[in-house]
DNA sequence: ATGTGTGAACGTATTCACAGCC
DNA sequence: GGCTGTGAATACGTTCACACAT
């Protein structure tokens, strides 16, 4: 078991629980830093050495850590290598992950040849497409199949992840579809909201809607007296 | 188009300042929703039914559209037509944005060629790649040219938006590059933390974290006893 | 001396709840 | 009656600042 701590004699089994949204989002973040300075040779870091490191203020990086129940050590720091190891073991990376991908289309193709993902422990475990076209094409070291075969193919490859790369006209669709089939978590690219049950995480990557944030604040930017008049007469 | 409006005859100039990030975030929401109720021939939209087609709270789309200075209608709702335009307005939506795509590769291919962004108004003005292999390649309707030249099709292209689709390792120099030839708003795909003077806009999309936060939820849903204890001795 | 861990202060975002208008 | 617009209430996130450990 984990911690002798509890300063009055409590259970303190690692101190899953309540570990804010925020800090789940950052931790990702830390990790890529800490394998940074992990290569680098670099033993030892300061909460503000992973802050300039990750892009965040030293307090942040304190606070965040402190949820893990991480122990640093008061004037010197973190030990890179533990840090890493308990940050990876809390998100849940120290075992591989099997990855369906949903949608061969360009975006879907790019996914499932995009280094990263494995690098960081997710395999496409298969590839679907609902287009006739496409099932039976190789990409990657995979066959496209069939989107009918959903719930075979999640359960033959028993996966819990779903990314999905589908038309938004589709994704609802198919979101309800995965979720019969039993996936928990789905990772959607397709523009579109998707309406899932309680116990189903859903993260979105929105392309377009980045580039039109971005729009927004080049508008202001350059506004000058471009005058923003919605029309008007 | 829209609106006569402006109750007594101001100048409806957009009430430009001060909207709240989160509020400009769920902005392009809320425009896909109301182009999808426009569509489907809707009039007008509570911002219950806005609501529920973002997938937000009704009281969040009132709160977010009352920053727009906009004008719904007591007891009926919004025009559909008028808040599209407007939204679009306040997004700088109302031009074409012409984007440079700096790196070619999977990723980049697929972005070049992905649908949603020309849909919206974000036009591929052209592509960069440091790789000479890659260079004079045809991607999309553009050719491929080097990295060398950024300053000049920059500068030739008129663009202040670049996607960046470049090697982590590669993403620090080139934003500076992007930075000195005169972007000031970036779209981050490397997994890197970007450092850029304050009046530089960087939005990033992290593909592996997403996947990350989401093997976090996984894990605490399945970990039952899958004892999740670092280490320790 | 240095740098963590954390309460307290502050700031931002969301939700409630209702007055006011159609 | 129905639905907006918004102050007030609440929840959440960030930053400060300092006691405490090494």
């Amino acid at each position: 078991m984990s911690g002798s701590d509890a300063p009055d004699g409590s259970d303190v089994v690692v101190d899953d629980r309540a570990i804010p949204d925020a800090t789940v989002a950052r931790l990702p973040l830390y990790l890529r830093a800490l394998y940074e300075l992990h290569d680098q040779g670099d033993e030892t870091v300061s909460s503000d050495g992973l802050a300039q490191a990750a892009g965040v203020n030293s307090a942040q990086v304190r606070k965040d850590l402190s949820y893990l129940g991480s122990h640093g050590v008061r004037g010197v720091g973190y030990a890179v290598g533990d840090l890493l190891d308990h940050i990876a073991a809390v998100l849940g990376l120290n075992r591989d992950w099997r990855v369906l991908l949903v949608g061969v289309g360009n975006l879907g193709r790019a996914l499932a040849s995009y280094g990263g993902f494995r690098e960081r422990g997710f395999k496409i475990a298969a590839l679907v497409d609902a287009d006739p076209g496409k099932v039976g094409r190789s990409v990657g070291d995979h066959q496209v199949e069939p989107l009918e075969d959903l719930d075979t193919v999640v359960a033959r490859e028993d996966v819990s992840i779903a990314v999905l790369a589908v038309p938004a006209d589709a994704a609802q669709t198919v979101a309800d579809r995965l979720v019969t089939a039993g996936v928990t978590a789905i990772l959607n690219f397709a523009p579109a909201h998707l309406e899932v049950p309680a116990h189903i995480t859903v993260r979105k990557v929105d392309l377009s809607t980045e580039l039109q944030i971005l729009a927004y604040h080049e508008r202001r930017r350059h506004q000058g007296r471009t005058t923003t008049v919605v029309d008007d007469g």
